[in-house]
DNA sequence: CGACGATTTGACTCCACTCAACTTCCGTGG
DNA sequence: CCACGGAAGTTGAGTGGAGTCAAATCGTCG
């Protein structure tokens, strides 16, 4: 209720020792992705991809600011993206991390980005003049149905964060987060095994509503029940699957999202 | 992290003293509503309309359960509806309240609902048919545009709603809602003034990731400091709107959302 | 090695939760 | 009419979990 200062919580400058960024062509995205290609045919694929444009960013670049005028949005293509809010005061919510595969960018306020996209690693996209591609949605119901269908999962994912939020523990807050990215690891990577989570203290926290300390307790936790392990200090392996999920409360690999 | 047992919260039967529910025809919910009626001419109108019949709930009866096989989703006309999702062991997060104009039971996970709608007040609602709806959606790109629509300003709000379960305190969140619903009020009856919640304290703290006794306090401190006033313990004016909006960090009345 | 950033760990504080009492408001029935 | 009971809300006392501040450790890079 006070408006005291709250400081910032500062930012990294680089994550050291990163592993090459999840790296994947757009058709091997099962279930994450709006589905921008399959239902078209060869001379309206061209026209969409008319739009697009390859483009790149590096680790902390920002893809795109909120309150910036909206030019176009994203198709990730390799790397991960965070989506986020930040207060005047500092305070960030980071409220979706989107894989490739999945758009970004989309969400206006009044013409403008409602949130701002940072890349969480070397960042590889197709961007899209969202002008045009409206029209061109405007003249194909599958492109519109397929859009619909993206903000669906985007949704119903944001929706089950609003749960993790707002009703979990810190640790099992923590334990939602890595079953979650689990998952993802193995969407994007079709193996189990270690996997990076290419988010550091910070974003994690800003992620889950917590600091970075009860982060990095709730994984020594985590790491002393043998329910995961540490390779280094982003690099986790799941020991123990079934009682990540049950700490997590994830019932189901659903809400994989696609657009925001 | 332990499973211990989480008591649910009781659940009230009745929230006695209930003035009239919000009542007000489709085409005047500004900016809140799926546009199902306006882009399409009488022929595309009368077979949309065919899709729908009205229906109507009682207060705290259920629209439909998440798990259930999903027939058809809500468009409603009079009444706000909760749109929540309980874990195993009780807790319950109220995802959404939507008003008239918005749609409910759209997500899907699986054929399924992926949440639970219940009736905060008397609730009038058109119901379509879910898979003849997608049909014509699929028939209509203007329909399946205003869809993508109203997909996108829920999940705006969403978004925007782990902002506030995330990062904001507890006076803070309390707050945000009545501001939040003080903005839906105006919209609905098109004046300032009191207003109703039509929520109990158990509903609005499912909603806020708090405790009853923890929003009552908050309530109490923002009467204590003349930002509201309480009519009836359901019943608020706002006093200080600007102060209200500071605290419960409302930047604009975007977001209100429509699906979901 | 030494510096710096990221993370972990420790000590302490405080906000929100828990448990419990109490008040208020209805409705019911003696 | 008033007594009683139940439900919702408020308030108080005490606890605990997560935040805050600070120090120690680890890892990387110059």
């Amino acid at each position: 209720m006070d408006s005291k200062a709250y400081p910032r919580q500062p930012r990294g400058v680089a994550l050291t020792g990163l592993k090459p960024t999840p790296d994947l062509p757009c058709d091997r995205c099962v279930g994450r992705h709006l589905n921008l290609c399959k239902p078209l045919d060869e001379g309206r694929l061209q026209q969409l991809l008319a739009l697009g444009s390859i483009r790149h960013w590096r680790r902390h670049q920002v893809l795109f600011r909120a309150g910036d005028r909206i030019s176009s949005f994203f198709k990730i293509r390799k790397g991960l993206v965070s989506v986020s809010r930040t207060l005047d005061d500092g305070r960030r919510q980071i409220v979706a991390v989107r894989a490739p595969g999945d758009c970004v960018g989309y969400l206006d306020r009044d013409g403008r980005y409602a949130f701002e996209g940072e890349a969480l690693t070397d960042v590889e996209a197709c961007s899209f003049d969202r002008r045009r591609f409206d029209v061109l949605a405007a003249e194909n119901p599958d492109l519109a149905a397929a859009l619909a269908t993206a903000l669906s999962s985007a949704l119903a994912e944001a929706a089950e964060s609003m749960l993790v939020v707002g009703k979990l523990r810190s640790t099992e807050r923590v334990a939602h987060f890595l079953g979650k990215m689990a998952v993802l690891h193995r969407h994007l990577n079709a193996r189990p095994g270690p996997f990076q989570l290419y988010m550091n203290r910070s974003e994690i926290a800003d992620h889950l509503g917590l600091t970075i300390e009860t982060v990095s307790r709730s994984m020594t936790k985590l790491k002393e029940r043998a329910v995961i392990g540490l390779i280094e200090s982003d690099e986790v392996i799941v020991l123990d699957d079934a009682k990540l999920r049950e700490i997590g409360k994830i019932d189901d690999d659903v809400g994989v999202g696609a657009i925001g």
